[in-house]
DNA sequence: CATGAATGAGCGTTCATTCAT
DNA sequence: GATGAATGAACGCTCATTCAT
């Protein structure tokens, strides 16, 4: 039998990862069986250990997946002519939009990587190239001048992540959390971080204080 | 053999809860079978099944031990001369020296806890207390004026335990992760919410405190 | 410790039969633990296990205590004065009017006499006994001329207790069975084999076709 | 491996049976395990469990084969010459035999189904459909006037039934149970109910069928 | 390349019974 | 005599993975 085309391959992958994704998200990753992903994706195991070796191949490839579809958001974020709202939107995005079911496998996929080598390796990786990226961002908002900030840049990218997987921490376990009155909370302490400079002034009379 | 003393009673639950704890945080909750908590605790299964009648009891029982350890924390918390430093201490406590082995178990315990009915109630309603007891806390400081909170101390409190869950996340996932560059900034971000009010000054000099 | 008045010790002999009852009616033989009974007879297992060395002895107990309680049926019959009448009031107390949830444990009892030496052993003791008290019964209505049995009596007392038997079947497994129409067949067919002189001519006119 | 021949199928999940009947007659339901079918069917657990859900599966599977082999037995019997005759032979053939271990199963099938509601929907579907067959094969007889019941239909199929189900509980129960001497007993009962025309005038003189 | 039947170690849990106290 | 905590073999069943077809 010739080669399957790229594309078809490609495609079949993608369903695998879209079963896979539907499974874990609907009842976690360990009470999905591969054969739960196998009827989903309507494919035989035997077919699906051909694109995946492993259970923990899936989400590896789903992190994968998913850091891909991150890069576009952070270039939109990078091109974003105001940035602090920018940011926030994106915040909101994240922290509030997100459905709880997502968060529910972030969180469980945080789990497994804390645990498992292979998958500790991919998610450390894309949680770097997701700091980078913001890093790289906000160099250049300061080298433009358009904030000014008083931790090391690095510090305080962290420091937003951390506030960020501590809110996806916090909707997953508490179905019913809100998390709209934190934000402007977190927005404020993030901005102390920052400091942006034309923001500063309506901020400080209107804009922060009053969120 | 007639009716166990409480105490012998209450050693051996605890025995069990041991042994459950080091499996759990040797090889994760998934991968430790009731049988290899039975040989760390030098028990037989039948044994086990008096004290916790299933291994979510396991997990149940230890979040209460845990808690129960927390409050003693909080009321040390509560009775320190200078709460933010006491603050202070026990956050760097928490998110710096407890050890990451224990923070996987955490970890892993959420996300148990967002898809497991009765692990999340438990996980939940301790987190509850937790909260309350810091707004207790903050509502002492703030009547006795020694914090001024620009935003509702419930919020405030939410998003201590964010920062902290967010913390905890990251040290369990990256083993190298060092969070003491970050303690500083937490702390920052925490002082500008509350304002304590004899940090105020020199604060407002160093711009700490400021948005 | 002085040994326990023989009173005492037969009433809790009893309260265990009783117990072991209830739980075996309710759940069945096999569904029910030990503990169930221990529960339900408000005693320890050990206590019980000085009472009846096993699960077996107890249904053993069971039965033995049920062949006394009819070996008065049987007096009670021997006694009243319209045989036939006695017989059929008789057998509609026992097919008709004994809960089925009796008959369930009946059936289970069997059953397990069919495999189990021991219990078997009993229950083909009982059967025995039963069936020669209502031989020496027939013999005696036969001898006095009342009936005029056309098969030898050990075979027709024989045919009763398997359509009694099969009756009990037939009740413990379909809950909406409802024997009274089959009764009066059964009387039909039993007359048959019996053939009683005293009712015979009116049976013939109006009794038993009438049925 | 795709997809076996059907022929293939059907012959795995028939070795299966067979060795879960093997099992069962020879410990009993109770007292086997999955295991020792597999052993006996020389196949995994994993494969077993593709074929039959639960280990309730496998008795209703042995249930309904069953029921097929006695649709033959009764199709037989509605085109014998001499339905009397072919019905003694077919109640002997199944009361007197049927080994006893066969019976025992059937006893403990009985009992079971008693209790479980799958097993019991399927036991009684099949006692239901059995006799609905003889329902239909005795009124065409009625209806060509070889036989004259003086019974509902329904009633004397019934009562053919607990007879048949007594005997099955003897033979199980009582292991040196001889059916033969009775036999001749339940034919003339049943030929009682049934007055079967062409054998009513001998059989008046030999008083048989008399009530 | 795809199929899906098969594998089999091992899971969480049970429960009749025992025996130190 | 009574207690009830403890035993531990064994249960029914699962599921990630393989491989003959």
């Amino acid at each position: 039998m010739p080669k399957l085309a790229p594309k078809t391959q490609a495609a079949r992958r993608d369903r695998i990862l879209d079963a896979a994704e539907n499974c874990f998200i609907r009842a976690g990753f360990h009470a999905t069986t591969m054969h739960d992903i196998c009827r989903e994706a309507d494919i035989s195991p035997g077919a699906l250990y051909t694109y995946f070796v492993s259970k923990d191949a899936l989400i590896i490839g789903l992190c994968e997946r998913e850091k891909e579809r991150f890069a576009g958001d952070l270039a939109r974020l990078a091109s974003a002519p105001d940035f602090i709202s920018a940011l926030q939107a994106m915040a909101e995005q994240f922290c509030c939009h997100e459905p709880r079911e997502k968060l529910r496998l972030h969180l469980e996929i945080a789990a497994e990587a804390s645990r498992n080598r292979t998958i500790g390796d991919t998610v450390r990786n894309i949680d770097k190239s997701v700091r980078s990226g913001f890093v790289e961002l906000l160099e250049k908002e300061k080298a433009s001048g358009r904030i000014n900030p008083r931790f090391p840049i690095e510090t305080v990218v962290r420091a937003m992540c951390v506030i960020g997987d501590g809110l996806f921490w916090h909707r997953a376990v508490e179905a019913d959390f809100d998390p709209n009155p934190i934000i402007p909370v977190m927005m404020a302490m993030i901005s102390t971080l920052l400091e942006p400079a034309s923001n500063y002034e309506t901020n400080e009379k209107e804009g922060v204080s009053r969120i």
